[in-house]
DNA sequence: AATCTGTGCAACCGCCTACAA
DNA sequence: GTTGTAGGCGGTTGCACAGAT
């Protein structure tokens, strides 16, 4: 049958260790160490506390070469670079930073980092809402100065969150290929890369492609139930959106998500939909500490070339990349 | 001076996985 | 193969303190 019965739950004292207390468990780990059973630790030297609670005081106070606050802004970096990419791993995170511990980054990013960043992303949507709105003008302005081909776009396009940190396109087209199943392509220009939208009506689906400098052609395939108006192809992305799957392993930081832009990537009704990567380890996750912008487009690349993106996503890497 | 509100942080809770029996 | 606990982890709570009203 199993082991023996944990604690009993009736007789443990609770509540703030006490220095005599932190003085026993300090002094015994020391000399013998945990002995592998935190359960039968606290009985060996007198403590009325639960194995579980001396196991928490033990790593996260009282253990040798623990640092408590005055976190750098390296490790700061550290923190925010790997929350993006691996979320609330606060373990993992923590394996990166010596003498940190999992609770005290928890602590210092629900308390501290994810309010500097809010903060900080503010006034950087705040300048780019000011250029935005000069863009839209100006967009606005050219557009009615041309003469438009048939299937091209003569408004402004739906992007779900544009006000804030989405790149800004310096070209688009939606052209309908009657030889091709009636396939319909959005050309999407960025400064310094192309997104092509091709919707299958046939399939109900998108082939989407980001090209960078003709560096990183890929493409991603989105099926959606979704119909899509050919004249409004961005208005139906915007729709789709709601569809899709979350693509990071865990359920981004609502806050994470303004950060980056990304709030479009709600899950439908509500549940924490993950793609198949959610139960892989880790590994070795040091690239995906320094520097950031590098690890960030190498990852959401690599989620490119597995045709593991969401549309909104490409659009992110290719503003990342510019 | 008293009360209210916000903040920081230690500790607890509940869940999951690994593993001993 | 099954059962049930230990260990580990992330989320949440509650308390102490500081600053504002």
């Amino acid at each position: 049958m199993g082991r023996a019965p944990c604690c009993d739950k009736a007789n443990v004292k609770r509540g703030p260790w006490s220095p005599a207390e932190d003085a026993k468990l300090k002094s015994y780990i020391q000399d013998h160490g945990t002995g592998g059973n935190w359960i039968a630790l606290p009985q060996k030297i007198g403590l009325k506390r639960c194995g579980k609670s001396c196991r928490l005081r033990w790593l996260n106070y009282l253990r040798p070469n623990i640092k408590h606050g005055g976190f750098s802004e390296e490790e700061d970096n550290i923190i925010c670079s790997l929350y993006v990419n691996i979320g609330s791993r606060w373990s993992i995170i923590a394996a990166q930073l010596p003498g940190r511990t999992d609770n005290d980054i928890k602590n210092y990013w629900n308390t501290k980092l994810k309010k500097k960043l809010l903060g900080k992303q503010r006034k950087e949507q705040q300048v780019q809402a000011r250029r935005v709105c000069g863009l839209k003008q100006e967009i606005k302005r050219e557009s009615e100065d041309f003469l438009l081909p048939v299937g091209v776009i003569s408004r402004t396009p739906y992007w779900p969150h544009e006000q804030n940190s989405w790149p800004i396109p310096v070209a688009y087209a939606c052209i309908q290929d009657s030889d091709l199943n009636n396939q319909t392509s959005s050309i999407i220009h960025f400064p310094n890369n192309t997104v092509t939208a091709t919707m299958n009506s046939q399939y109900s689906s998108f082939d989407i492609s980001v090209t960078q400098d003709q560096l990183y052609p890929s493409t991603v395939n989105m099926i959606t139930t979704d119909t899509c108006h050919t004249s409004n192809v961005f208005q139906g992305f915007g729709n789709f959106s709601s569809d899709l799957a979350c693509v990071n392993p865990q359920q981004i930081d609502e806050s994470m998500r303004d950060f980056y832009g990304l709030e479009s990537m709600e899950i439908a009704n509500g549940s924490t939909n993950t793609t198949s990567t959610e139960s892989t380890s880790w590994g070795d996750i040091s690239s995906l500490v320094y520097p950031p912008l590098v690890s960030e487009y190498e990852a959401c690349h690599q989620r490119i070339m597995a045709q593991d993106v969401t549309f909104e996503e490409s659009s992110y890497f290719a503003m990342q990349t510019q």
